[in-house]
DNA sequence: ACCTGAACACCGTTCAAGT
DNA sequence: ACCTGAACACCGTTCAAGT
């Protein structure tokens, strides 16, 4: 007869799980990764899981709003005061260490709204983060547009692997473009 | 006892199974179609598909392959003699049609050099659209790094579906802006 | 050489039954 | 409320056996 009634409060046990998920997830991708890994990493049945989440997906999903807002929290705290431009580029560089889950974001949002929403979240974010580059420009013009191209272009940066500048190289040399100002070396 | 020795030519069979292969993609997307749908609209059982195909990621490559060549050939034959600008807006406007099946592509280029040798085809058809674009222009600089950001900000564009502007409304923008003529009109 | 039915492997998910 | 083992559902793939 099983070991039962395990008195670990229900936060702790979701985040054990989100931890032994994060790693699994970053070091074997999404569909090298099981809800059995997962399960047997935090130390319970794979059908406990299902208790704390209705999904793998959602697993996933939390997963990834943990891994963002982390990383926004650490910029912040890390660059305060720091150019707009420096902080964007910190950020999406940090962002191409999970750059293999954004893929799978992607083929995953179809089919679940949760994961859908982690990923709107970091378009957010990037979204806002351009803002202020963009304000930070003299000859500020199209504001979304120059969002829209830079969200897109990491978005394509990080999805694609073949041999392509990373988003990091092309975004100065698209602000400069796009702006009228500074270096103008493309 | 099963009907078999069905004499059919191996390239008119595998010409069905892919016409099979792609309506179905299309229509249901990657996932969404199982070997089992295939075989039965070609007629035949399910093991049989591997007869013809090492694996489904292979159905899959052979089908994206077939369609990029059938666009590019349509847009020689359809757009000749036009502005090179125009051809590639073009192709990735005809391409949107099957963004499902590109997101499918990076998913599962990670684990198929089948899928991975057909998506590089489809940028490599990209580049070298772009390169005639760039060398268009009057005032060409950087012809690589143009490529880099047009290809990139296309698989962008394609992958994500938020609100963002399609690629064929930011390219020529960004043409502009990189190749530093025409209308300025950011 | 081509085709089949049956079985295998794997995995997300459900569920009745425990504490 | 939380946890389990067992079973189900689905699907890509394999394989022995047909013609």
């Amino acid at each position: 007869m099983p070991k039962n009634r395990q008195q670990i409060p229900r936060e702790q046990r979701t985040a054990e799980l989100l931890a032994a998920a994060t790693e699994l997830f970053l070091r074997n991708g999404y569909a090298g990764t099981t809800i059995a890994d997962i399960s047997a990493a935090a130390g319970v049945a794979p059908a406990n899981v299902y208790w704390y989440f209705p999904s793998k997906d959602d697993v996933f999903a939390a997963v990834m709003e943990r891994m963002l807002s982390r990383e926004a929290r650490a910029l912040e705290h890390e660059l305060q005061g720091m150019e707009p431009l420096s902080m964007l580029i910190r950020g999406l560089d940090d962002m191409r260490a999970f750059r293999d889950l954004h893929r799978s974001m992607h083929s995953r949002m179809q089919e679940s709204v949760a994961v859908r929403e982690a990923h709107d979240r970091f378009l957010d974010w990037i979204r806002t983060t351009v803002y202020r580059v963009v304000d930070d420009y003299p000859g500020a013009s199209d504001r979304e547009m120059v969002a829209d191209i830079i969200v897109t272009l990491f978005e394509g940066a990080n999805v694609s692997d073949s041999p392509l500048r990373p988003a990091t190289v092309m975004i100065p040399v698209l602000m400069d473009a796009l702006m009228g100002t500074k270096s103008k070396s493309v």
